[in-house]
DNA sequence: GGCATAAGCGGGGTAAAGTCCGGTTAGGTC
DNA sequence: GACCTAACCGGACTTTACCCCGCTTATGCC
């Protein structure tokens, strides 16, 4: 009995997960966000409805366990990969670095994200992976006499707010053109609440 | 024939439109929002379900003219009320004013603000008052090579995103001291964006 | 004041989210 | 290998957001 993690999961609990996730994706790619029902899943996956919902909780949970997913890659380079985003860069280069592939990251899985927030259950709004990142990068930035927590939280939402917010509205700004922008304003306001002077 | 106002909407519909608000701040005030549906307000307001989708869009909608309904009277205490908050305070006073009165804002409308987010339309998310106040004022602290388009809408977001997220997450974070870190932090905020050396 | 027209209105209908509970099965124990 | 328990599974059921289309009514013109 190794139980290097506890494996709160069962095998065959385990398995199905995949299973509805890779249906998720396939039903997502051929179709939309809109159209990824929670009956027409539970059908594609030949289980049943219960099932999917024991498993993600909501329709928010599915597109969150999704985003989860693709998260994942991006932390394996912020956590291992080559600098500047990954280590061995000064603090502030590796902030702005994220910054650089958050919004990259968005912008490539927005429809999804957009699916995740949901203003009936309390479930689908989490700390984002974000948050970690920066705050760990922050202390590492010596800032006398800021509230490292608060200030990560608010540069989360900074990062994240405004170009969500642009995707959602806008129909398809796809290309490079319109991020730039926000890549540019991120590179802006890690500086000054640094404190790099560059005037 | 007086258009000072287009006058989009007819009289009964505007009439109805009040009946409707009404009918929904009472439905909210003795029942809590996750109580009020669409039907219930109809059948409270004894006008036709069809009648509270015309007006308000979706359910979200509604909750949204609430907010907005809320948000106008801060808005006239920021326009024309007495400085800090209102004009003749520096900008940055009133940048950090500001800050503190949506906070309180935010922490007493949270219920309302947060039945306003719904991943399924595009039609609630839209720009936040907050962020066409910042851009006013961070236009008159002179920042040069900033983008304060961008810069107000990460403010915007610095500001609202942690807080609410602090409130949707715990049962009731009522009373004077959570909010007060987020009044702090956003104080910070402003100082070292604004070059406000402190040290 | 009657009329044309366009907007407002109503409530029944549909589809999809989320719940429930009886039957089933995995995984550990003796 | 048999048994026990707890977790898992399935699909019928309920609730509710949202749509639709024929009826009603406000408003401007003759």
């Amino acid at each position: 009995m190794t139980w290097g993690t506890p494996q709160p999961e069962r095998a065959d609990a385990a398995r199905n997960r995949q299973v509805l996730l890779a249906a998720a994706r396939e039903l997502l790619a051929e179709a939309g966000p809109d159209c990824l029902t929670m009956d027409l899943l539970a059908e594609r996956s030949g289980l049943g409805k219960g099932t999917v919902f024991r498993r993600f909780g909501s329709r928010a949970g599915i597109f969150q366990a999704l985003l989860d997913d693709s998260e994942r890659e991006l932390q394996e380079r912020v956590l291992s990969g080559p600098p500047p985003l990954g280590p061995g860069a000064p603090a502030i280069d590796r902030l702005i670095a994220y910054g650089t592939a958050r919004v990259r990251f968005l912008a490539d899985h927005h429809a999804v994200a957009r699916a995740t927030i949901d203003g009936r259950h309390a479930a689908g709004r989490r700390r984002p992976l974000s948050e970690i990142h920066l705050r760990v990068l922050l202390r590492e930035v010596h800032l006398p006499g800021a509230d490292i927590e608060v200030l990560a939280g608010q540069l989360a939402y900074a990062l994240d707010g405004p170009l969500l917010l642009q995707l959602f509205a806008g129909p398809e700004l796809e290309g490079p053109e319109p991020t730039a922008r926000f890549e540019a304003g991120w590179r802006d306001l890690v500086e000054r609440v640094c404190g790099v002077s560059g005037a």
